[in-house]
DNA sequence: GGGAGCATGTAACGGGTTACATGATTGG
DNA sequence: CCAATCATGTAACCCGTTACATGCTCCC
């Protein structure tokens, strides 16, 4: 028994991306950039494809997952990854105990109302109901995804993380309509007699 | 009367920085990184202060704020800074025209839960209950806030914006709290018993 | 005397994006 | 035949952070 090699320090998104392979799947970057794209981005964002391809590279120099390429190798084929023992180890062990950073969000609706005093009430309202309509759209989005992952085998977590996207998307929707309610308040008298 | 200058693009950033001086009050570098952890820090993050110095220089070449310095310079002394005319104007413009990108959210412990399958499920609950306590953390904070906010002149958005705050991070413990009990049925009977 | 807070700034670095380059396959 | 989608990758660039450097003032 060798100890236990440090973990090495990866982006959090080079976890994300391992993570996306560890269950048990084989996958084209283009794959998981598109499987990202129906579920990361609904708690996490997706990354650019571009960056997928950079953190497979430096996850196979890691020895954590591996390429098999696809039909004949003319430097511009298929490659196909699937996870190594070695990195679902490391992804266990990163789940155990790399330190739970706070949610970052960067909510520009809400940076535009808290400048409320420069903007003209018509145009924040928009916005608001903008962004109102935006959670509508990720609520549906996110019904279809759950519906996928409730009906395949193994995905009990990710099936309950679109559950919680779901209600999450729900209260922003549900927030946005108070904040409407408070911005009416506040100069609906002012504005709407014109 | 010129034609309108396009406006430059700044990263949101430089305007959430222009925005912090459109208070109308005179302040330093280093009053705008402590009232940003304040403030923006709730719905947007809150800049490091070295690139909040940046963004003041930047700012100040394009004449959007201008600086005085207090005391006799020699070279490291304060430096307030005050939005102008121009800058005000220009932040307005902003707000009007500038698109609103979709928020940004990277939860790090959605992205654990949905990795559940390679979790020991204490952690796991460990990881969501710890969540918890930070919505509750930043609730708490966010009731201090309001507090400033409500009883200071022209801090109306200001004000409203907390209140938000204090929804969606109740919102968040709801969440979190529900996340628990799923969990607590998905395994609570493999778990329990040893 | 020394630590905490005030105050400003530079340098190095990494993360992540957009734009670009390239080409195969599939379906209307 | 042409557009969309599949598919991979490089280069330039910017955003933002951490670490470091510097020094003052206030208060215990």
């Amino acid at each position: 028994m060798t100890p236990p090699e440090p973990l090495p320090d990866l982006p959090a998104t080079g976890w994300a991306v391992l993570g996306l392979l560890s269950f048990g799947r084989e996958l084209s970057g283009y794959d998981l950039k598109k499987w990202a794209d129906t579920s990361l981005r609904f708690f996490y964002w997706s990354p650019a494809i571009s960056q997928i391809y950079g953190e497979l590279r430096r996850l196979d120099g890691l020895g954590f997952v591996e390429a098999r390429t696809a039909a004949q190798d003319d430097l511009r084929n298929k490659r196909l990854y699937r996870i190594t023992p070695a990195g679902e180890q490391a992804l266990r062990r990163w789940l155990q105990d790399a330190p739970v950073e706070p949610p970052l969000l960067k909510h520009g609706v809400l940076l535009r109302v808290w400048l409320g005093h420069l903007a003209d009430p018509a145009i924040l309202r928009d916005t608001v109901e903008q962004h109102r309509a935006y959670a509508e759209r990720m609520i549906e989005e996110l019904a279809i995804s759950r519906a996928v992952a409730e009906t395949t085998e193994d995905f009990n977590y990710p099936a309950l993380v679109t559950r919680w996207g779901e209600r999450y998307y729900a209260a922003e929707r549900d927030l946005a309509e108070e904040m409407l309610r408070e911005l009416e308040a506040m100069n609906g008298r002012t504005s709407k007699e014109s």
